[in-house]
DNA sequence: GCCATATTGGTCAAATTATGTCCAAATTTA
DNA sequence: TAAATTTGGACATAATTTGACCAATATGGC
């Protein structure tokens, strides 16, 4: 299997894909129409990717948009408990209300 | 044991607590000097409630604070979920990046 | 039904927060 | 040390959210 490493924060994975290929901020920012410090700071988690940003990344480098998505929304998560100081049973907590609203909105 | 609740979001369980004690929102508000139909949305879910907020009706219904709190931040997460519709399965993600930066940030 | 009280709902200004741009500083690499 | 790359700060502006105000609707006694 190829090079395995465990994504730590979806700026993180950006960064991998790109040293991976091989390619600077300047070129990868360029050919998707984003300023070069703006790409860096997404890069280093100062700021966040738009839907928009994350699609363009995903076809730029060929992977799967909704992946890089889930790996965003699992950041913000992780970094909000960690604002927070919040306990970590507060993500099962999280679940069982997911659960609880689908069977209210989608019927059961 | 008293009355057992499941508590499906905050605005649920601030409206329990007022109406257990039999009080108008107009009574709760002005005693937590919040507008009336501001306290009315957050028992909707229609605004999100300050820690501010949090704090005071914490202490005029005299609950643990950190428990509101962290049943706010589990709502939070809930509804996001919701809304980019995504997997269950990115809690564990979530889970594991808090583990991780736990480590990083406060040293193994 | 009528009145008083309670709750809901809409609108909007103000506050808060976040994004993206520009440019300079620092770091890397050859 | 020069060129290329990356980082960092400052800031305008865009986007989102709150809280206030007031009107509309609902609830409950009488």
């Amino acid at each position: 299997m190829a090079t395995v490493k465990k994504t730590k924060s979806i700026g993180e994975h950006l960064r991998n894909l790109r040293e991976e290929a091989g390619l600077t901020l300047k070129f990868v920012s360029e050919q998707i129409s984003i300023d070069t410090s703006l790409l860096a700071k997404i890069e280093r988690n100062e700021r966040q990717p738009t839907k928009q940003i994350i699609k363009q990344v995903a076809d730029f480098f060929k992977v799967d948009e909704k992946e890089l998505q889930n790996d965003f929304l699992s950041d913000q998560i992780a970094y909000k408990i960690l604002d927070e100081e919040a306990d970590l049973s507060i993500l099962k907590v999280a679940e069982e209300k997911v659960k609880y609203l689908k069977t209210v909105y989608y019927g059961k």
